[in-house]
DNA sequence: TCCTGAATGAGGATTATCCCTCATTCTAAC
DNA sequence: GTTAGAATGAGGGATAATCCTCATTCAGGA
């Protein structure tokens, strides 16, 4: 048997195999589907949370692995960074239901292999699906179609966010302040500007602001 | 051809209808897939938002509908009313990927036929809408496991319940004094007798324990 | 090089929140 | 018929947030 050059590109031998993860048995049933439709494809496994995703992957090196975003033990993106590091040959598709620019944003930056809303209809998933098993990469026309909005991201910077988020947990401008060991007065003002540019005039709009518009990731598992 | 007594009794003739709402496309697909395994069952419709739910089942009177709990343009919750309202006979079978036991309570108030996490396998899944569909009602273990909990619903009042939605959107005490027809002071004690309860200590600590444990049904559709 | 933007820090004024106490009314339960 | 809880309202005080202005440092771009 040849050994193919020594290359592990994994759409030159035999069928495809897949893993499926997402919490919602549901939504692999609908996944499933959708890889069975495409000729020479076994999905050889399903994780119900993200570390079962990881294990699932370091073992089974996939050839095809689909992700959820928002899973227990383990979000999406986290599972991601494990799986390239340990299957690197792994093609790597996230369907995530958040439709937050700064959202698909992250999975573009992290040079993600597919890219789809769990709104995509079936027919297009599973075009994208095939361009992403032959090498190429896909995101689907919903997420491109959010990401060519400028809804300006707020424009906030790195530090603004650090302090929403600490804001977002409950902590107080002087706990916020020794946990960046700065003074409550650094905090006030970025709290202050922060505001500003998002036009909102207290805490809970800002809360609100934020969940909105995806820009604080907290875990919960939908 | 004979009227069947005028009864409306769906499981009395023929092969019955079902209609899907769910705004993912891959949620549709997975229950279609479950529905497809019942014998005698025909999809009828798929819904993708709140409204097309509700317009669909008005105009198609179908004997099940799968309803999701967050659509767009109108919560899964709210086109319950209206199905009840207009085609009553209608079995209607919750299908929810919150685990919020608040949120569960709702739907067994609400006096729904069937509920379902998104997390349910499908063979229960299939059992229980086989249950649902000859007219018996079905509350899937995950959810029943949920509601057993004694997470104390935190044992907030409705009013209190009220004030917190409003804060959580962002308005000031003297605002939702002004919007309940109250005292600002009046607002100002339900806050406090409700942080208290929830030992939380500030407004961005309420709105994250209230997300948490989903007190808050934020219309974000996931 | 100059200028902008980001991060830092402070003073000070105005509100709002937080958290007590106390009191009244009404309903529902025992 | 008393008790308990829920909703209402108020006083007052301590603390925190909001929102100005002003200033310094430092990095990167025109």
């Amino acid at each position: 048997m040849l050994e193919n050059g020594g290359r592990f590109l994994p759409q030159s031998f035999g069928p495809y195999h897949a893993v499926i993860a997402d919490d919602h048995a549901v939504v692999r049933n609908g996944l499933r589907a959708v890889l069975e439709k495409i000729g020479d494809i076994e999905v050889v496994g399903e994780a119900e949370n993200g570390l079962e995703a990881i294990s699932m992957t370091k073992e089974l090196r996939p050839t095809l692995l689909t992700l959820d975003a928002a899973m227990p033990l383990a979000k999406g993106m986290e599972v991601f960074g494990e799986v390239r590091r340990w299957s690197p040959e792994t093609r790597v598709i996230a369907v995530t239901g958040f439709t937050a620019k700064g959202h698909l944003a992250d999975w573009i930056a992290a040079e993600v292999d597919g890219l789809f809303l769990k709104s995509c209809s079936p027919d297009e998933m599973k075009k994208g699906f095939e361009v992403v098993l032959n090498g190429g990469s896909y995101i689907s026309k919903q997420a491109l179609s959010i990401l060519g909005e400028h809804s300006e991201t707020s424009g906030l910077t790195a530090r603004e966010r650090q302090v929403l988020h600490l804001i977002a947990e409950g902590f107080s401008n002087a706990e916020i302040a020794s946990r960046l060991s700065v003074s409550a007065k650094t905090v006030d003002n970025h709290r202050t500007r922060m505001m500003a540019k998002l036009d909102v005039h207290s805490i809970a709009q800002l809360i609100a602001y934020a969940l909105k518009e995806g820009l604080l990731d907290q875990s919960r598992q939908l």
